[in-house]
DNA sequence: GAGTGGTCTAGACCACCAC
DNA sequence: TGGTGGTCTAGACCACTCA
């Protein structure tokens, strides 16, 4: 049973292996066909939120067992790379749906909001990297970055507070509160045509935009948190007095192959929300 | 081969059950080995960092072939209950061993730090609790808390700020720095014969104190991070100024079945630290 | 060499979903 | 009703560890 188990010789598939990042040679088959399925995924051959081809038919592709294939989806699973549906098939995972939207989003209201966040484009340009940003996005010499600007901002929570801020000093948005600053830098060439009006005009998530109109993923991200004081212009946006204690958190995102892709630093008030972490 | 698989009946073992919490009547075999597992381990039969019964021997315990022994462990090593070593065995897991130290504590050097961290007790007292507190560890009508207060120092960098504080206002500890102010609240009834004594004593992680003196497994838990305001006495012991932005992380610990067993709020500098997340 | 976990296969049946 | 993933089994061989 186990004599057609190849050792040297890879698995032969139909699919054309792609130039980039050489495989493994010795790994065990269900990695090797995880590689594979990764591969297949960045090539586009199924699109976020379709379904991939059923274990059987994979496991005929591969000329392997299903339960082989199964171990390699089930890790790819456990990535949220892929999502299984009994019943139904494995899918592509997606920032599309609820559930998985704003999945790297950790700041969660200290009390359960009905509402979610607004969002508010404050600019997008192009621009030269600093030395920082261009090593951490491994950009290619001279490359540009597209920096972005935007306020998230939350309903108030005006339940307990309606006496308190009728002097605001503010004359719009009395029921709305800026939260979050962010600023994003992405790679000039993987976003080409990513322009204001663009974003201005998206109804969405972010990240699905960039999934569906650039090809880019974002599969994991790391992030560094610190504490720091409000700057003036800072302190300006978010309203809150220069030198108020904010949550900075840097954001490395990458897509398959650990390609870094995009570059964000989060100013956060955490006045009535906080960063949410799980530790397992 | 299926039809002594069993539905409705659940599968028969030799321990005897645990009084607390029933099991989920239909559910599949290897969650039942799961959770018969874990409760195997909650009542100790098996301790930290020792190897449990090998998969043929649980596979015969519970009557049910290895793969389904494979697949709830496999489940418990992703929830960091158990380790596997290939051609060794499955251990319990621990706070002992170095990698496994320290698991929840997110705070890294900014650049790479040979030497790790130093503790220092302030206090260890038990008191009544807050009623948040009280709530949040479930306690019992009128069971007392411990509270321990501590610091965790590190290593000056001082590679390039030696000219610096030549005439810094400290005078001993002038190569360490405080980084974490903690404050833990535990429940009385499990920690029982805690004291300053015993703690000032053990050399090594809390975590480890824990389970291995008072059988309380740390296995997840919760964190919330804000940015605050240093007051006074946070100040004073972390020597920053009062005001400035300090990283609030507010944990609530779990041991098996989810029963929170410490509620600790620590305060760090993020100076030449941050507090690092990966998310997936 | 004996024992452990790790991989792979083949085949059966179940639960769920869509048509 | 047919197809999907989900569970379970039985058995083979491999890789690793330790005495």
């Amino acid at each position: 049973m186990q004599d057609n188990v190849v050792m040297p010789a890879p698995v032969v598939v139909s699919t054309p292996p792609l130039p980039d990042q050489a495989a493994p040679s010795f790994s065990p088959l269900y990695q090797q066909i995880k590689a594979l399925l990764v591969r297949s995924l960045q090539a586009g051959e199924w699109q976020p939120g379709q379904a991939i081809a059923s274990e059987q038919e994979l496991a005929a592709r591969f000329k392997v067992s299903q339960g082989t294939v199964r171990k390699a989806i089930d890790e790819m699973a456990a990535d949220n790379l892929l999502v299984r549906r009994q019943g139904r098939g494995t899918f592509v995972a997606t920032h599309a749906e609820a559930g998985t939207q704003y999945r790297f989003l950790r700041l969660t209201p200290d009390r359960p909001a009905a509402a979610g966040l607004q969002r508010r484009l404050l600019d997008c340009r192009s621009m030269r990297p600093g030395a920082d940003v261009a090593i951490l996005l491994a950009l290619a010499p001279g490359e540009p970055v597209l920096q972005v600007r935007r306020l998230l901002l939350a309903a108030e929570d005006t339940s307990m507070f309606n006496a308190m801020n009728a002097t605001s000093d503010t004359t719009d948005d009395e029921t709305v509160r800026p939260v979050v600053l962010d600023e994003l830098w992405l790679p000039g060439a993987a976003f080409k045509g990513l322009s204001a009006e663009r974003l201005q005009a998206w109804q969405g998530p972010m990240y699905r935009l960039f999934e569906a109109e650039f090809a880019v993923r974002m599969i994991r991200a790391e992030e560094k948190i610190r504490a720091v004081a409000a700057g003036p212009d800072e302190a300006a946006l978010l309203r809150v007095p220069v030198g108020a204690p904010l949550l900075s958190v840097e954001r490395l995102s990458f897509t398959y192959g650990d390609r870094p892709v995009e570059l964000r630093r989060g100013l956060y008030h955490t006045g009535a929300h906080h960063y949410r972490n799980e530790l397992i």
